[in-house]
DNA sequence: TGTACATCAGTGAACGCGCGTTCACTGATGTAC
DNA sequence: TGTACATCAGTGAACGCGCGTTCACTGATGTAC
């Protein structure tokens, strides 16, 4: 139906994907696309809800490749999910690093029940998998800190991404977990 | 001696203290010692300089705190300073946030060796408690990804800081280790 | 004790820049009669 | 088939703003004679 407004969010999109999104501005945008600045003032009232509806559009591709058939066990879809979140911070860096670690980051965990439902799906993993001595807030912050360092240490291009560690780190938190 | 040039560096930890450090304009920080922008500039190249030589003060105070005796085992020296780096990221927001997460980030772990002396302690720390299986590049990373990645939560206030997650975590990954 | 001069920390106005945002407008398209 | 009009996506110049940085200058202080 409206193809412009897609065509904005795309080419935001495409942006961030290869630069840094901090350098992008509704001018740099406009030119993108072969436009002008009013343009796109039609279709979002500012910069900043043009960036929301980036984020929420993002978060749902991220889901997509994030959340698996559930045909395996808990332990073995948390992994997965973790060990393609660090995949795609390898892969994607740029992207993840606007999804996960921009200005907006408080926002998007007051919405996570809303917008992005990934969060959801780990809280409910993790209840699965957790059984003893922790609640299920203390089990998720854990797995979620390691993930969420980790992927900055890929990001920022100090580690690279190592299935291995992931696969021992998750085994060791919640093996200790099962002790 | 240079009594000038210490009170700008002062005055940019305290406004670092409480405001985001994003929103510290020249002018801004002039008017707060009650200086002209000019002067700063008699004492800084430009305003990289400036926060460079605040982030290399900042973390000397930083790495004072942290390291304590070594009269402890390496694995205690470890989890201590694994826990003041939580306690401090929850009390120094702002602060913590500044040195480990603004955009010279990459600058950080360029210049580890020489200008962030805790970054090698730590590196020996992992060294002594790290027995098999992992390098000591993998335990670091482990280890260090995990640190970061719950300190960015307790900054963003989406976790508070528990000594006892940072024990559970550190324990399951030592121990994990030396089976 | 008094005068001339050098030094140099700090001034403050100005430069040019890129930004987010606005708004009177244009001109293509579709509809009514 | 032709004319008048409404709609509305997109234009592009302009607004005001805050920024980093520069530089000719001021005026207090110390030194030389």
């Amino acid at each position: 139906m409206d193809n412009t407004q897609d065509k904005i969010i795309q080419a935001t999109i495409e942006w961030i994907e290869t630069d840094d999104y901090k350098n992008l501005s509704m001018r740099k945008l406009a030119a993108k696309i072969g436009m002008t600045t009013g343009a796109i003032y039609k279709y979002f009232q500012n910069k900043d809800e043009l960036f929301y509806q980036v984020s929420v559009k993002l978060s749902q591709q991220f889901a997509e490749q994030l959340i698996t058939a559930p045909e395996q066990s808990a332990k073995d879809e948390l992994l997965s999910i973790a060990n393609k979140f660090c995949q795609l911070s390898q892969e994607q860096a740029k992207l993840i690093n606007f999804l996960f670690f921009n200005s907006s980051l408080t926002h998007f965990y007051q919405n996570a029940n809303h917008d992005f439902q990934f969060y959801d799906q780990v809280m409910r993993l993790v209840h699965h998998v957790n059984n003893d001595g922790v609640t299920d807030q203390q089990f998720f912050t854990q797995i979620w800190a390691f993930i969420q360092g980790y992927s900055l240490l890929i990001i920022n291009g100090v580690a690279d991404y190592d299935p291995f560690l992931v696969e021992k780190t998750l085994n060791e938190m919640i093996g200790g977990n099962k002790k």
